[in-house]
DNA sequence: AAAAATGATGACTAATTGGTCAGGATTTTG
DNA sequence: CAAAATCCTGACCAATTAGTCATCATTTTT
């Protein structure tokens, strides 16, 4: 095989991945300080020692898991324009952090646990790119309400309301899960999203894209 | 001074109360294993050894603290008939939850790290209480749909949504400082309460009630 | 005021846990 | 194949921490 030279230690690589995604279930369910080296290292089915020769201390290996999961909230929202349509932007933004919820839950928890801690650790990240995001996207949705193309709310607010809707059906699953009798699955995250949009698109004044009004994708 | 016979260990009852609050500022900030006994005691300002006597264990105390978060949760909501306005109804709801975020932050907080970690010490009031709560309520709004005085929206996940963004405020409060530069004061909730109420009210074709329209209470 | 109940606390213990280290195995490179 | 780099791990250690216990102090009750 000749696609193992510069391959970057192929089998670092994968031990990482796999300590990583071990971290991400161990944190997730019990947050940083109640998860053990131990308990990662029983997930991974690794020695603990191997888990802290591929990341210097736990810290490390937490903040690595962090930089991962940042990644991941890119959206193709962050590059929509004043000419796109809000209605249409808006509703696919929605979608996009529900698939996320969906698909992403552990991450989305270890998120929340850490803002909740005061996030620490993406205190820079906040105050650096993800102002600028959020400036960014304000100001997009300022230049829609101007062209008259959406009703005029605040959209910093409207920004929170969207993340906090999303989120919540990872984050709160728990509770979602015992108050529905049965867990989420993927045709009622597919209704929750059709409810979310059509609860903040009738409310920001703009009529529901074709393709969240029915059964369909 | 007479009050005093049957009144339950008044130097008993301030003592708990002291440490309880001294807890709840602790768990919020460090979560249940972030937290040692020794912090909460050095918040209370009382030896480690005090604690463990009037709470039986860490973890007693935990659930104890639990159960006077959950007892918070009271609202008017839970008395709204059929008969009562769903705009008011609704608005006054958000409303009241943003009121809780604003004045108990640190108990959602502790509520929402609870349930993010599974809710261990929840799922028995999930099952029980909760449901029932979440059976009368969606009965209510489906009465108004029924009565043509609201949009037929799923009420299950509108409860969702009003839960989501209302606590999003206290548990995120990180974030959005991070984002606005300045921490949320009391107008800035107003300003959020109006903007949610908006969405929300607007989002179900209701409309939004004449005090959640301007700058006044 | 004696007795009983409640409140208070320093000293100690057993368990957990993050991290080190020395030495060995395996893989990659020259 | 030899050397270098990377990978792997058992044994060990120091710090933290929940909880116990024996003892003493204060308050309440009789």
């Amino acid at each position: 095989m000749v696609s193992k030279s510069k391959m970057e230690g192929t089998i670092g690589a994968k031990n990482k991945r796999n300590i990583l995604a071990a971290a991400e279930k161990a944190f997730a369910t019990h947050g940083f300080k109640g998860t053990s080296v131990q308990q990662i290292a029983d997930e991974a089915e690794l020695p603990k020692t191997n888990i802290l020769y591929y990341f210097k201390s736990k810290q490390g290996l937490y903040v690595a898991l962090l930089q991962d999961i940042m990644s991941l909230w890119n959206s193709r929202f962050d590059k929509v324009t004043s000419d796109d349509d809000p209605a249409v932007s808006l509703a696919d933004y929605i979608a996009e952090k529900m698939t996320m919820s969906r698909t992403h839950p552990l991450a989305s928890k270890i998120f929340a646990m850490e803002v909740l801690n005061g996030a620490p650790y993406l205190n820079k990240f906040f105050r650096n790119e993800h102002v600028a995001w959020m400036n960014g996207r304000v100001a997009i949705i300022e230049s829609w309400i101007e062209q008259g193309r959406m009703q005029a709310v605040d959209p910093n607010y409207l920004l929170f309301h969207i993340w906090a809707c999303t989120q919540h059906y990872a984050d709160f699953s728990a509770q979602i899960t015992s108050l529905r009798g049965k867990t989420m699955k993927r045709a009622d995250f597919d209704e929750a999203t059709r409810q979310l949009v059509q609860l903040v698109l009738t409310g920001c004044g703009l009529a529901v894209p074709q393709k969240y009004l029915e059964k369909a994708e």
